[in-house]
This record gives structure tokens, sequence and C-alpha cells, in this order.
DNA sequence: GTCTATAAGCGGATAGAC
DNA sequence: GTCTATCCGCTTATAGAC
């Protein structure tokens, strides 16, 4: 499932150039949803960001919605694949390390993604709520049995397994999510090496060994 | 300072139902400010949900912009609070497990309040700038410096005072502003005694004691 | 203080030429 | 496929009576 479903059918991309404007107004399209959300975004932005008229912009995209609902659906596989990585055979320290730098990864990469499903989210995930029920949850499901195994074998602490999720969303996300706020108290940003292999260490640090001395 | 700066004059209140006007307008653009945005929030949603008319309300407030600002500034203190009051004095594990209860807490009780700094923030915090580097950069600095004191005397594990308080912004604020996709993926909800006993446990053992056996 | 009426402008979407 | 011109509804804000 790579496109999510669309209620009224589009032209089909034949051409070279046709598929690169399509890209090229998801790249603006992205960005403008993601920094000034749904509402604060017009298609004239978008448009003009993406380098053609309004109409234009509307031959590849019937309407505003559908256009936001592309750039969802295009931005969820990478938002999911990191938790489908989780791989349950691994050592739990190794492998929920390595989750926890791959969501750092992604939040300095592609914040902009995260910051459109925060909004969303935020906003009562009106447009995505079948996918945290159905796909997310399911996902989830199947890696909470993963934890549950590694606590019941003794290799992990008797933690929650869904808060322990949660826990690792809300610190990795809140990098790219919150970018401005951490700049602004600390001076720090993911962008900058220093800061990003600093995060990853302290993130880690915190989740698995816990801000008491052992 | 309990008032945010504003840039145009608006008549002071005197009488009774001036006041009372005044607060149910407040109440009514926060709910709506949260779910929908400033841009997805028109002023008649916020008129009739306050029950007044369109022109009387801008006779409370001169702008949208300006109610808008008023709305962030009324609870901007309640939301600076928590973090005062975490004290030096203390057991950091005692101090630490009260500030995460009392984040938790409000996540619970006013979850509005966090999604609409959630939503500002996330946009780039236009007008929440002056506050994050002034305010707030002074608090997080004073208490970075307590939680580097309980470093030095051994009392607290050698984690980036920075980082620490990040994880438990993130982590706490994650069921306020995140509650739709908590309530999907887990079923849980603050508002539930049980769920919310349960996550004021799991979080502070995460972020105490880590994941990892002791 | 509160209302009805209305001005003024923006933004999504379409018509239709090229 | 791409554009110019345009329609039309919605929204902020004001005028002015009560």
């Amino acid at each position: 499932m790579t496109q999510s479903p669309r209620t009224q059918p589009r032209p089909v991309r034949k051409t070279r150039a046709g598929e690169a404007n399509e890209s090229r107004i998801l790249d603006a399209a992205l960005g403008a949803f993601a920094e000034r959300g749904f509402h604060g975004t017009s298609l004239a932005d978008v448009a003009s960001a993406a380098g053609l008229s309004k109409p234009n912009l509307l031959y590849y995209f019937r309407s505003k919605e559908a256009l936001y609902v592309a750039v969802l659906g295009r931005t969820l596989e990478a938002w999911l694949d990191p938790l489908r990585a989780l791989d349950a055979a691994r050592d739990p320290r190794e492998a929920l390390a390595e989750y926890v730098a791959r969501k750092l990864a992604l939040s300095r990469d592609a914040p902009l993604a995260s910051r459109l499903f925060a909004t969303e989210i935020l906003q009562g995930a009106p447009r995505l709520m079948a996918v945290l029920e159905g796909d997310l949850a399911d996902l989830v499901a199947s890696k909470t049995a993963v934890i549950r195994r590694w606590i019941a074998d003794g290799r992990l602490a008797p933690v929650d397994p869904h808060h322990l999720i949660f826990a690792i969303w809300a610190t990795t996300q809140h990098y790219a999510d919150f970018a401005v706020q951490v700049r602004a108290v600390s001076g720090g940003d993911l962008s900058d090496p220093e800061f990003h292999a600093e995060t990853v260490a302290a993130v880690t640090r915190m989740l698995l060994e816990g801000a008491l001395p052992r």
C-alpha cells in the first residue's frame, strides 16, 4: 500500500515532465502544510513554490483536500518504517538503541514530515484515523509482543510495552516537532552533527539506563 | 507578567457581566484554536460557542489575532508552573517524580492548552518566540544548574540536563498532544483514572530507572 | 454593550483559449 | 498541459442603529 485511497480519480501521469511536476508539487505542499497547516496554506502558495499556476496545480490534484491527502500518503511509509525494523531476534539493548537512532535520524532528515503528522494528529487525525487504528495499531500490537517476550526472558525490565513505545516516539520526534523550542532553550539543532550525536547518546541512555545512578 | 503585550488598546473591563463575557470568549477560543488551529477557526465559531454575536466578540477583542494572543497569554502561566516548582532542595528521585506527575496531571486536566502550545511551537512559535528565548530559557537555565548539582553530588547519573528536561516534556505532553493516537494504539486515555495512574508509574519508572533490568 | 447590515478581500475552484 | 480570466462563497472587520 504505497498510496492512500483517493475519493476522486485524477489524471494518470504518463510523461516524464508530468511526473516531475507532480513530485515538485508534493514537495512544495509538504513544506507549506507542515509549516502553516492545512488551513494556513493557500493553493497560490503551493503553486508558486512549485513554479506553476494555480489552475495547473489543480490539473494535477483535483482539490486542496486531495493534494493534502496525497502528501500524507507519500510520507506515511517512511514514518512507519523504523518501527517495522524493530527486530525481535536481536538483543533488546541493541534493537531499542537502533530504533531510537533511526527515529532521531528521521527527525533530522525529514522534520517537515514529522511536523505534518504531528499537526494532523494534534487536530484529531481526521484523515489518518483509519491508519492509526489499522496498520499502526496492528504494527504496535506485534511489537508490544516482542517487548513482552524480552521482559519474560528477563532481558528487559518490566516496563509497559505501550508506554515504552510512546516514550520513544515522544522523545525522538520532539527534536523535529519542537525544534524551535529546543533551539531557544539549549541552542542545539539536530542539523548540527555534534548536537545530533549528543542527542542520540543522551536519549538512548535515559530510556535504557534511566536518570538515577546505577 | 500575567499578560502578554498587546499591540492595540482594548476596552478595560468594568462590569461583572463584561468580565464573565471575556472569560467565556477566552474559553471558547481556547477550544476552537486548540482543535482547529488559528486559520481553521473562524470568529463565527468562537462567537457562537461563547453565545454572542461576531461584532460583539470584536468589541471585546479588536481582532482575531488579539484574541489568539490573549488566549496564549492566559494559558502561559499554567504551562510554566510545574517547572518552576522543581525543587533543588529535595531528593532528585522525588523531585523529578513529582515534576512528571504534575506535568501528566496538566496533560489530563488541560489538554487543550497543551495542544494550543504544541501547534504554536510546531509552526515556528511566531508569537511565543520571545517567551521561549526569555522567561523559558532563563527558567530552564536555572533548572539545569539544579540537575548539574545533583549529578555532581552523585545523586543522579550523568545525564545531559537539557535532554532530561526535553525527555520529561516530550513524554508527558505526548499523552495530551497525541491523545487520539494513544487511544487508537493502546485504547487508553488520561481521563480514565486507571490509565492515568499506570501512565504516571510507567513514565516515572522509565525516566528514572530505564528500560534495562537493574 | 449588543445587534443587523454590509463592506472588502481572500481563496478554492472552473471556463475556456491556446 | 498550461495559461488568463473569472465566479462565488467564506471570513474579517466596520458602520451605525438601538
